[in-house]
DNA sequence: TTTT
DNA sequence: TTTT
């Protein structure tokens, strides 16, 4: 049994990328969920500008992914059911890196914002960059 | 809504410590929590040796800790209920390292073993160094 | 472990009652969660006059039942966390009914609609009925 | 979002029967799941011979209703990951009765007992009494 | 109608 | 750095 269940915002508009071998989507971007805080506890951190949410990274696959990608921006909430899970890779000055990220098994969304359109605009094309398989060091 | 729910086996006996402030316990552990694969997949995996679990890594704050530390045991089956947090601290290169851990807030034994003086000789008093407090880079 | 989640909307507006004893709060709703559906499967059972959400007794005590009598209402969205539980008590026949709900131990708004003034008329007093302690077949 | 997790013991052997239109296996059982009482609470219900449990009418579809039936007996533990589903149907005397339960997505085996031998010889062949699909009152 |  |  591995379950995550979160409720949060997006902190920026979500990544798409498709694995080279067989065009499989991924989608990532990192969920800010609130963390259960009395008021003052809240207030004490935000004088301490100490972060009053959890920042979680999160992974889609396949059709959602696409979904995802197409109808949710920076800001929306949403509801993720998922798993943890933790990879390891080595990075460039060959050091062993451990990663933990929720893979959303499904994403429902709970707000339908003002469209997609009101992306920023670098993102027009950022959906296309194919990426290598061995390298998704989200 | 930040919550995980996790069934899984632990990778070694749990530590403990104590915060040198109040004296508050901290058990922490990582649990080996099986993928749910297929078995073609299962078997894939492990003649490549890769895992075929994730290794999450989870704490416990006071009394629950402290009876985690008295009645859990390398390999022991249990079962957690907590959240997702993240956090960062600088190491002593000065690079800012960023932590994703499970905090449980409640867990059930699953199995009763043959106690805890099946631990090993070392673990003798190792619930017993404290610690300082900006210094749990668990 | 006994844990739900849900995210639904409420039928009616929620009811709120007062334990005779110690005056603790207790409010009842019904969440409507809709079914996770195939488009096809939905259509289909529009089409039988079926329904198409399954709908959930929601019980919450203490403080928070006064935030729900006070803030929510017919047709807003909650995620609530909390555990089922199963009760049994005599009716007028003599029949012993058996009854399964959910008791939410938090209940988080998703939504914060045109306030509580939009509730009927005839809600105004409803949170002010104590009721018999034994008496509560909701 | 409708997520149920629970962990608890089969109050009886699960029982066993076949949709007749397309023979889907169906399984059915009773988990007892213990309520998360303080020593005094559960010692207190006790006396007055009140249950410490929650029993949780519980369904599985297809396969895992067949593993179900084959490896699991009365006071097995196990942890099942489903969502709670509402069903109203019409008795003998017409009147219309509602049910909740739990549909079982997953159950996972927490003892491997011994064996299914054990179970009761009137339960030979409990799994063969094919039902009426209108006919399931559980 | 209830399990360890 | 990983458990049965």
């Amino acid at each position: 049994m591995n379950k995550v269940i979160l409720i949060g915002r997006l902190t920026k508009d979500p990544e798409l990328r498709f694995l080279p071998g067989n065009g499989t989507a991924v989608s990532t971007f990192t969920l800010a969920v609130d963390k259960n805080l009395s008021k003052d506890k809240k207030q004490e951190l935000e004088m301490q500008n100490k972060p009053t949410a959890d920042f979680l990274r999160t992974v889609v696959w396949g059709k959602q992914a696409e979904n995802c990608a197409n109808y949710l921006a920076k800001g929306r909430l949403v509801a993720v059911e998922g798993r943890i899970e933790t990879r390891s890779y080595e990075n460039a000055e060959g050091e062993r890196i451990y990663i933990t990220e929720v893979v959303a098994e499904r994403v429902q969304f709970l707000e339908f914002g003002d469209k997609k359109e009101t992306s920023s605009d670098s993102d027009i094309n950022k959906g296309f960059v194919p990426v290598d398989d061995e390298d998704i060091p989200f």
